[in-house]
DNA sequence: CGTAAACAGGACCGACGCGGTCCGGTATTG
DNA sequence: CAATACCGGACCGCGTCGGTCCTGTTTACG
């Protein structure tokens, strides 16, 4: 568990592949062949993430889409926060402060935004560029345990 | 969205609650009414949480649960992994070779390997007994996004 | 100017999992 | 033997996810 949403995956996998001729313009029957996800789904999500900014769309004939940034510029949290909503690992950390109960009395809170704060910054720190590489020397996570055992 | 259960949730809430009395024995009735988590919901918590081996249990009158371990040595990782399942940030990483139809041409496995072992030793950095600290001095979890810009 | 291609918006639906409850059984204490 | 409490599992409503479809509207091209 804990898992991100099918949708979130696929549309990662959309932007991976545009992000392999970034200036192109793809339709969504075109995404749809290239990929083996069906047509009306690549529809949706494409359309998600055009509404959220990162993709750009043109209408009509000829149209398409096509990457609204570099892929540098474009990082794995803002696909995922595209697709999926803020990420938020317990509901606390998401809502306005007093949508918990406990929250006066709840020493976890403050432990739960840290561990969501870290998350997010890892998935920040990968951009789409990233992802085009099989085994990328760079990505930005720490491979040990050691890495993550700093003060704050 | 990208969000744990509340199970699981709750789960870390009751033993937080029992870490701060390591070695007492609690009911599940003491706890619910300790925690304002219904009691059903405890019950069926705790259950899991014994199965699983990181609490003990005592049956009869004058019976509850306990730690099975010291709270150093029961990790968040290990409480959310009981109560739902391994950490699998997609489909693909959690399931056998194979089960991917994508499997051979697709470049992101690698990728969301590597993301979900650092999300996975993150939250095996971190033990019950500091989540009990309302602001611990040691949350072995990196505060900048400089702490995860290093070479694997 | 008409037609085809393609995006836009949103309704719609089935299925599954989550959150939550309840019950019958068994072990332990006194 | 009675009370307490764990154990296993059935059960259920409801929301969300995965997925489809339909009705516009915009644009290119002949």
């Amino acid at each position: 568990m804990l898992r991100m949403t099918k949708q979130a995956d696929y549309g990662i996998v959309l932007m991976t592949h545009m992000a392999d001729d970034a200036r192109r313009r793809f339709t969504a029957p075109e995404l749809s062949a290239e990929t083996q996800i069906p047509l009306p789904m690549v529809s949706k999500i494409l359309k998600m993430l055009s509404r959220e900014g990162l993709l750009g769309s043109h209408r009509g004939s000829k149209g398409g889409y096509s990457l609204a940034r570099a892929p540098e510029r474009i990082t794995v949290a803002a696909m995922i926060a595209a697709l999926e909503g803020p990420i938020a690992f317990t509901e606390c950390v998401e809502g306005a402060p007093g949508s918990c109960s406990q929250e006066a009395v709840c020493r976890l809170r403050s432990n739960w935004q840290r561990i969501n704060v870290a998350l997010k910054q890892a998935l920040e720190g990968i951009t789409l560029a990233e992802l085009t590489h099989p085994l990328p020397p760079l990505v930005r996570l720490g491979g040990g345990a050691r890495t993550f055992e700093q003060r704050i």
